[in-house]
RNA sequence: GCCGGCAUGGCGGAAUGGCAGACGCGAUGGACUCAAAAUCCAUUGUUCGCAAGGAUGUGUGGGUUCAAGUCCCACUGCCGGCACCA
């Protein structure tokens, strides 16, 4: 590989122009009335958090493509700001502390020092002044003070039903956080658990979280993810009777067209009515029914749904649209956290009702027939052989027979209401948010305990509520987290009444403080509020937000209740906060499989840079591929760019003339300003590098180059390369910094050139082409292609039935 | 099962409905060299042909069109998300 050591010397000048950068402070963004509220840009990559793995090649990626935007934009004459920082809370610094005794302080800016390494050698134009980490107390304290609004506002409640528990992590999970029944973190199976904890109301917010996803330019999928994840649906609440009792049972079907159809109803084992429903004869029974369901784990009811259980409970409930008496049961297909944890059972027209009829016996009464059948023309039809959960004409329905689906839901809904059976309703599959981690390594929930005045905000002028030191930082295992052994700091004052109270010793997940860290950036010394108003009017909204698919529904949303809470207490001016979101693809290990150490196909970024610069893995990285899509790495390819580099070096070293470039070449230079800035605009960083590979190609083949086409060159090849267009600018003899040059501009004019091959097709055949002067007219260029001897060979002997003639393009001759 | 996304040479990829494979990697041949590296030049989808020149070709099968990688329909495969949400 020495033999491979490239010839221009990226190791003195990259470190070199990172000095002169860091030190002249070059990419400060000040908040400049000059600047018009559309020359103002905010990019931003979604933070790291340091963790001690260190970077592999595919992290930078992103970092690097909003890297490149901000140059151009601040070359074209955008005033930019893209910050960086550190999500710095969470487990792994913690768990290390609880092996070592180490204070994940220590190992958090530990790591943090060490990832600042290893991307400053990258040569990213962050705004390092703007540097937040999360973990830090004049940060958390206005994570805190968030809190406190929401809490101020309702959106804070503590709730003690059961939760997802992950064992491993002994904390309390999101719904979010738990994939296929594991925790998302660490794999392990979650099970259930009921301990105390903080949720936050974020179904508050379903609606609007659902319907402003129409506001932002985010790729689809991520909206379409996060709109399942909402899982808005549109059905009705009907009130059943319960025979011999004056309690209500009240169902959610979106399905209220199929009630004729409804043959029994179930209730989840921890509906309230369980007790209250259940005859003295079925008591012992659904007691053990209630007993296994709680034992059972969120993958075992869910996942190993395939076979159902149940059990009656000797109850019959009162269809209210014909007076009918259908059995209760329990079941635990049925969700208590959805709906209202009762449905009414149409086995008809559902395929788990179905099963679930099936298997115990229960009457199955078609309701709803394929438009056009025979059952659907009159009204009725003998005992179903399949489920029919599709839409179509209602039969065995009364008076509403022959009714289309649609109608009928709309009608029957009106009847219920009009009733007092019932009403339209709206569900989703949006939980609470269960916020509260039983953990150390977290924000301290800034609540306090009074035995007489209830729960209490901390005083916002008390703020940060600092994390004590501990003994230990291991979890209590038993819902507590270690803030809950410090005797001195749980028990404290109430801030009302001055009794003695005790402190909420829950911390806050590591979700918290990455919900509104775009903001701190804006103002990140502010002591007196989260970020100035003002400076928030300057910047906001982000315009550009660049990171991985894996928080399409995690942070994602997160932040987006933040903001909207935020908004409504009038504190930031918008009420989305990322305008645009762009995800940037997977980089593979060069076997195609994903990166990780234990398939040990892991390329470190440093090993690469160390061989071949900093800049040659910037331009490489882009010039893979669409940013958008995942890639495997590839070594060898990486010299591509290399040479590329090289050959600039190369030319630099060539006498310059101050002729202006000709003909061709004048031409091409000018496409290339086009293309490299449409393509640099638009985050097409692979085309627009080719283009520079082909202007610097032909450039390269005289002996000498021209002075204007180097200084374009320069320019264009600056967002990517950057250290080595500053020292090749400087080679040139200027002595400012190139990033602040005006990016080139072309002539449209001199994009085309004058004379087009013209391509001839004979029924759609290439067969020919002549080279033709731009924009000949159409009956000429037809001239010119008859005359051509090979297309007098094709036509010989048949008949030109059609010809279509596109101006510098083709001609196309339909023969017969 | 449901909802997304993707499919083009040996490889990464390019292509407003108009010359498929730009650009790069790799490979082959050549120049330079005592030799190598680096660099430069040429060739490089498949196939028939000595050649000129044909044929064929963008996951599969249909369709629209003068013209389809691109638009429409139906499949297949891979990747991602959700999954008893009534």
């Amino acid at each position: 590989m020495e033999s491979m050591m490239a010839k221009y010397p990226f190791s003195e000048i990259e470190p070199k122009w990172q000095k002169y950068w860091d030190e002249h402070k070059t990419f400060r963004a000040v908040e400049d009335p000059a600047f018009p509220k559309e020359k103002r840009r905010y990019v931003l990559d979604m933070f790291p958090y340091p963790s001690g793995a260190g970077l592999h090649v595919g992290h930078p990626l992103g970092y690097i493509a909003t890297d490149i935007y901000c140059r151009y934009l601040r070359m074209n004459g955008y005033n930019v700001l893209h910050p960086m920082g550190f999500d710095a809370f969470g487990l792994p610094a913690e768990n290390y502390a609880i092996q070592t005794g180490t204070h994940p302080a220590v190992t958090t800016f530990a790591n943090v020092e060490r990832f600042k390494k290893q991307i400053a050698i990258l040569g990213l134009s962050y705004d390092w002044d703007r540097e937040v980490s999360t973990c830090t107390a004049d940060y958390y304290k206005w994570t805190q003070w968030i809190f406190i609004q929401l809490f101020k506002k309702g959106l804070a409640y503590e709730s003690d039903a059961p939760i997802n528990w992950c064992p491993s992590c002994q904390t309390g999970l999101a719904n979010e956080e738990v994939k296929d029944g594991e925790c998302d973190r660490c794999q392990t199976k979650v099970t259930r658990k009921r301990i105390r904890q903080w949720v936050l109301k974020i179904t508050a917010y379903a609606d609007r979280l659902l319907s402003d996803l129409d506001k932002v330019d985010w790729p689809e999928p991520v909206k379409a993810m996060q709109r399942n994840w909402i899982g808005r649906s549109e059905g009705a609440s009907v009130f059943f009777g319960i025979d011999g009792s004056s309690e209500k049972l009240e169902v959610y079907t979106t399905r209220p067209d199929t009630l004729f159809g409804a043959t029994y109803m179930v209730i989840a084992p921890e509906h309230p009515l369980v007790a209250t429903l259940t005859t003295g004869a079925q008591k012992a029974a659904v007691e053990a029914y209630v007993d296994a369901a709680a034992r059972k784990s969120d993958l075992e009811r869910t996942d190993l749904a395939k076979d159902k259980s149940g059990c009656f409970t000797g109850a019959y409930g009162i269809n209210p649209v014909n007076g009918k008496k259908v059995p209760i049961w329990i079941s635990d297909y049925v969700l208590i956290s959805y709906g209202t944890g009762a449905i009414m059972a149409v086995p008809a027209h559902d395929e788990r009702d179905w099963d679930f009829a099936r298997k115990f016996n229960l009457p199955i009464i078609q309701v709803v027939a394929k438009e056009g059948s025979e059952a659907a023309r009159i009204g009725t039809c003998g005992d179903p052989d399949e489920c029919f959960a599709e839409e179509g004409i209602a039969i065995n329905s009364g008076n509403w027979n022959g009714t289309p689906t649609a109608a009928f839901k709309q009608a029957i809904s009106d009847w219920l209401e009009k009733n007092g059976h019932g009403r339209k309703a709206v569900n989703y599959k949006l939980r609470d948010w269960l916020f509260s981690r039983q953990r150390y390594w977290g924000e301290p929930i800034p609540l306090v305990h009074c035995p007489k005045c209830g729960i209490v905000p901390v005083p916002e002028d008390q703020l940060p509520l600092t994390l004590p030191e501990v003994q230990s930082y291991a979890p209590s295992g038993n819902g507590e987290s270690p803030l809950a052994l410090i005797d001195s700091w749980v028990n404290t004052e109430c801030p009302v009444c001055g009794g003695k109270a005790k402190r909420e010793t829950n911390t806050m997940p590591q979700w918290a403080g990455s919900c509104w860290y775009y903001l701190r950036y804006i103002d990140p010394k502010n002591s007196v509020a989260f970020a100035d108003r003002a400076k928030i009017d300057y910047w906001m909204p982000v315009d550009l937000y660049v990171g991985g698919t894996e928080h399409a529904v995690l942070h994602l949303l997160y932040a987006r209740f933040w903001h909207k809470v935020l908004f409504d207490i009038g504190v930031v001016n918008t009420d989305e906060p990322f305008q645009r979101l762009v995800n940037q693809g997977m980089m593979l290990g060069e076997d195609n499989q994903k990166m990780s150490k234990s398939r040990g196909n892991v390329v470190n970024p440093d090993d690469i840079i160390a061989e071949h610069g900093a800049d040659a893995l910037r331009v490489y990285e882009m010039f893979m591929g669409p940013l958008e899509v995942s890639k495997p790495w590839s070594t060898t390819g990486i010299v591509g760019s290399s040479r590329f580099l090289e050959r600039l070096w190369a030319m630099s070293e060539k006498p310059l003339t101050e002729a202006a470039p000709e003909g061709e070449l004048l031409r091409l230079m000018h496409r290339t300003i086009r293309k490299v800035s449409d393509d640099t605009g638009s985050l097409n960083f692979n085309t627009a590098i080719s283009a520079m590979m082909v202007l610097s190609g032909e450039a390269n083949k005289a002996e000498t180059v021209s002075k204007q086409l180097w200084t374009v060159l320069l320019r264009l090849v600056a967002p990517y390369a950057p250290h080595l267009a500053e020292e090749l600018w400087q080679k040139l003899g200027h002595s400012q910094s190139l990033s602040a040059e005006a990016w080139p501009s072309y002539d449209p004019g001199l994009c085309e050139s004058d004379e087009l091959t013209i391509v001839v097709q004979i029924n759609g055949k290439l067969r020919a082409d002549f080279v033709s002067g731009k924009d000949t007219a159409k009956e000429e260029l037809e001239k010119l292609a008859l005359a051509l001897p090979k297309v007098q060979e094709y036509l010989q002997g048949h008949e030109v039935v059609k010809t279509i003639v596109v101006p510098n393009k083709l001609v196309n001759f339909v023969i017969r």
